[in-house]
RNA sequence: GGGCGCGUAGUCUAGUGGUUAUGACGUCACCCUGACACGGUGAAGGUCGCCAGUUCGAAUCUGGCCGCGCCCA
């Protein structure tokens, strides 16, 4: 494939398109079947079918694809697995909010109706997610395109539970859950968000049952579920309640008489002291209850949908919801005289993730995982450090949630998702559980079962995908090849949901962690400082975005501002930073062509430099090999900005600002051919492995570009990633090129000060400080000359009289003069900026040399350096005043 | 309530004991200098949140306070 000449603009769209066909025509992402080396694996974290992508999913994906690339040039078998996630129940949130606008009630539709309008939603979103991330350019390999509910998934799934239930690690229990009473399912533990809410406290007086006069005061802050009530507890040395111990109370609005109990549990600084226990509706009432075995089990006086219900409720309140029942309940206690006082209450509020309905506490019959002893061997991973967590400062979230960590409740409510593989035989009671639908009862050979009707938590096929996705339970040469993948990277909003939970069915099911490296992602934020979220709408479509800059202006716009592990905010900015260096990339390979000859071969290697080589040019490929070093260094180090940080200063600040500038009068022949092509070998080989270097951050561009430079091979994306250790290290280069820089920056400096305008090249001198400075200018004169824009420059001995009429500078290399324009005005204000500036400078420093204590503690050799800058500044003041002096004499200096 | 983290120019950010505190965006001035105005050159802009302490020396280490964010209950 072959490129057509440079536009002079860089037109993003065109350009991606056509590289994507070749790419995959090329199939250079597609993994081999047998890979030779160690492999580079990776999962992509299956977006949910629930909605479309964000610029949150982009920035994941971009990291993942420079870690990809960069791996895959490096000759290492590189395998990146596609998939989206049925994400069971949040998808039928959708379609039931969806349904809702269209005026349809999700739960009324027959169950065949309900689930095929899900699978409709899944499609759409799906095809719309694949769309997205195919216009990312991401080196995915969509050959092993997975679905969390597709066949080979169902039967991961349904292994696993099976293996679990064997090893005793699954149960079916009477627990209390967290109920979303709206979608009527229970909930795990991750998926309820607690938040500060204002709310009120309600002391209800409970009637002594015996008749005698008063009660016992009872604060509560759901007086509805009163009818639920089966004892009033109190801390057993509470001075207020002695008399009331093994006595009875009448709850309220009922005739039920209740006891009063002790448990130590109770805080006695709370409310009144007294707790009415309602074991149905809330965790710490119902391990009260479970400590007093003596207390009848009541009714739910709450329905699943969260409406008073039971006889145990009195029946002007039955069928009332929870807000309705507070209302109404509370009313009448305070008509019938029951209510003490009513105290304004901020406590914090459980709310469903999904519908951010209140959860009911609710003991209800619920699969669970045990998890403890799956997470042993995860934790251990990390201890070991087996597992790296970056940045590794969340390693101590992850501990510290590990080790509180409580059983997951896997079993939902709901319609769509993996169905629980268990039958109940109705005549022995007996669950079978078995990966393939029976039709018998395994224990007593009835035909007369019943499927468990409630589906699994996304998260427990999720918890798999690392081995899963890659064809588990079924020994597969993938599986065998690419697993355990190298690294997940993924927002750590889901550490505890699916990262923790993968490393514990890692550890557990194939006895390897399924990754060694774990990145998290930040969050990014929209303008207003807002995570970006499906859930909030904020993002804007990737499409468009890409569609508006380019999808690599905006990979490098993600990567390249803002550090990409923590929350950032994403704007018109961050785009723009992108596409500008993107389109600074491509003029300044533009340039590099405008020198190349037809039939310049590729470069093969570094340049072959003669001994004499120009400054310049032992620079430039010193500092390419830092930059490539820095490159390896980053990206080894998950951190990608660090790694883009340094190619875009390289690039921009070194190559087209500096070294380009300096060699283009080579380029243009002036100083004969060798030096031009020596000149025209260094650039080429610079730009052609910078490309490269450059590659898995802005991989369209760089193909286009590279296959406009002249190159070796085929595509850029399966080229080799260019060895730092090729170019010479050259430190004497840098140091020599920063004093020349130096004296260009001061000629620039004097030229601004002296107000001379662009046209003008005005003669200039340097009195240099040492003969070192002095030959090194000399040397390189020419370039002080071109860069400083001044000419001729002329070096002034020790000694010799200041040349007239001139603005001036001490500077550590020298002395630096630049003739005034004849009518420009007498400046010395920059000379006396400077002296301020000096001066304070060495006050400081003399005043660190005047103290005892640091002559006597501080190491040697900064007591030297101090000493040293006091020299070197007190002698620029020395020389700053004589010109100042010079001044106020009323001479030119 | 518990835990973790963060406060550096208008904004974002580098900098874990010793340079004149880094860079980007934005602002201002001059300039379409033969790759690039999505550019070049230069400039202005900072009590490194506050207060103590450790140290010869603190943006950097310790403690307290203030403010912000996140996680968990």
């Amino acid at each position: 494939m072959t490129a057509p000449a440079l536009a002079s603009r860089y037109e993003p769209r065109e350009i991606e398109a056509r590289w994507q066909a070749a790419w995959n025509d090329a199939g250079i992402f597609r993994a081999p079947e047998r890979p030779a080396g160690i492999p580079f694996s990776l999962i992509l974290p299956p977006p949910n079918v629930t909605g479309v992508l964000t610029l949150g999913h982009m920035l994941g994906d971009t990291v993942m694809d420079l870690l990809a690339r960069w791996h895959r040039m490096r000759g290492e078998p590189t395998l990146w697995v596609p998939s989206v996630d049925h994400a069971g129940l949040s998808t039928q949130v959708a379609v039931r909010r969806a349904l809702a606008k269209e005026g349809v009630r999700f739960e009324e539709l027959p169950a065949e109706e309900a689930r095929s309008q899900v699978e409709k939603w899944r499609a759409v979103h799906e095809a719309r997610i694949r769309e997205q991330t195919v216009a990312g350019g991401f080196s995915l390999d969509w050959s092993r395109y997975r679905y969390t509910m597709d066949p080979a998934a169902v039967r991961a799934t349904r292994e696993v539970f099976v293996r679990l239930h064997r090893e005793g690690l699954i149960y079916r229990a009477e627990r209390m859950v967290n109920w979303d009473p709206r979608l009527r399912t229970a909930l795990s533990d991750l998926e309820v968000v607690h938040s500060e809410e204002e709310g009120s406290l309600v002391h209800l007086c409970y009637r002594w049952a015996d008749g005698s006069p008063g009660g016992l005061e009872v604060a509560t802050a759901r007086p509805e579920t009163i009818f639920g009530d089966v004892a009033v507890a109190v801390h057993p040395d509470d001075p207020r309640h002695t008399s009331a111990l093994g006595r009875e109370v009448i709850v309220p609005l009922t005739d039920r008489r209740i006891p009063v109990i002790t448990d130590e549990a109770i805080d006695p600084g709370f409310g009144s002291g007294a707790l009415k226990v309602t074991p149905r509706h809330d965790l710490v009432d119902y391990e009260v209850f479970r400590r007093h075995p003596g207390l009848p089990m009541p009714p739910d006086v709450l329905d699943d949908r969260g409406r008073l219900a039971s006889d145990w409720v009195p029946a002007e309140f039955r069928g009332l919801d929870r807000d309705a029942g507070r209302v109404q309940t509370l009313e009448r206690l305070r008509a019938e005289g029951f209510v003490l006082r009513e105290v304004v209450y901020r406590h914090s509020v459980a709310r469903s993730e999904r519908s951010e309905e209140v959860v009911e506490p609710r003991l209800s019959t619920q699969w669970f995982v045990r998890v403890a002893p799956l997470a042993a061997p995860a934790v251990a991973s990390v201890r070991e450090g087996r597992v790296r967590i970056h940045p590794d400062r969340w390693t101590l979230t992850f501990h510290r949630w590990m080790e509180a960590i409580q059983d997951w409740c896997i079993s939902r409510q709901v319609l769509w998702g993996h169905p629980i593989p268990v039958s109940h035989c109705t005549p022995c009671g007996h669950d079978t559980v078995s990966v393939e639908t029976v039709e018998t009862c395994e224990q007593c050979g009835s035909r007369d079962l019943d499927p468990d009707p409630d589906v699994l938590d996304t998260w427990f096929t999720s918890w798999l995908w690392p081995f899963a996705a890659l064809g588990w339970p079924e020994p597969t040469s993938d599986l065998a090849h690419y697993y355990p993948t190298s690294v997940l990277v993924t927002g750590r909003d889901i550490m505890f949901f699916w990262v923790a939970r993968m490393m514990m069915a890692g550890e557990h099911f194939t006895g390897r962690a399924p990754f060694s490296d774990v990145y998290f992602t930040g969050m990014l934020r929209d303008e207003t400082g807002r995570r970006m979220s499906k859930h909030l709408g904020n993002s804007p479509d990737p499409i468009d975005v890409m569609r508006e800059r380019g999808v690599d202006a905006l990979r490098f716009g993600l990567v390249f501002p803002n550090p990409t592990e923590e929350d950032g905010p994403f704007g018109s900015a961050t785009l723009e930073g992108g596409a500008h260096f993107l389109t600074k990339l491509w003029n300044l390979v533009r340039f590099t062509l405008l020198h190349m000859p037809d039939g310049t071969p590729p470069p093969s290697g570094p340049p072959n430099l003669p001994n004499s080589a120009a400054l310049a040019d032992r620079w430039i490929l010193s500092r390419w090999r830092r930059t490539a070093e820095e490159v390896d260094r980053a990206l080894g180090a998950f951190e990608p900005t660090r790694a883009s940080t340094a190619i875009y200063t390289f690039v921009w600040h070194d190559l087209a600002d500096r070294y380009v500038e300096i060699v283009k009068e080579r380029l243009f022949g002036r100083l004969g051919e060798p030096s031009a092509r020596e000149a025209r070998d260094t650039l080429l080989y610079v730009v052609e492995r910078t490309l490269r270097l450059l590659h898995p951050f802005a991989p369209h561009l760089t193909e286009e570009l590279w296959h406009a430079v002249p190159h070796d091979g085929e595509l850029l994306a399966a080229a080799r990633w260019p060895v730092a250790g090729e170019a010479p290290s050259d430190p004497e280069a840098e140091v020599e090129m920063e004093t020349v820089l130096e004296a260009v920056r001061l000629m620039r400096n004097l030229r601004s000060d002296e107000h001379i305008p662009l046209e003008v090249v005005p003669p200039a001198w340097i009195r240099p400080a040492g003969p070192e400075v002095a030959q090194l200018l000399a040397r390189e004169q020419g370039t002080v000359e071109r860069l400083g824009r001044v000419r001729p420059l002329t070096f002034l001995g020790f000694g010799s009289p200041n040349p007239p009429r001139s603005g001036s500078r001490v500077a550590e290399l020298g002395e630096c003069y630049v003739e005034r324009p004849e009518s420009g005005p007498a400046e010395f204000e920059t000379l006396r900026r400077e002296r301020e500036k000096i001066s304070a400078l060495l006050e400081k420093t003399r005043g660190r040399l005047a103290d005892q204590g640091f002559r006597a503690r501080a190491p040697p050799e900064v007591v030297r350096e101090a000493e040293e800058k006091v020299r070197e500044l007190a002698e620029r003041i020395g020389r700053i005043d004589d010109h100042l002096k010079g001044d106020a004499s009323g001479g030119s200096p």
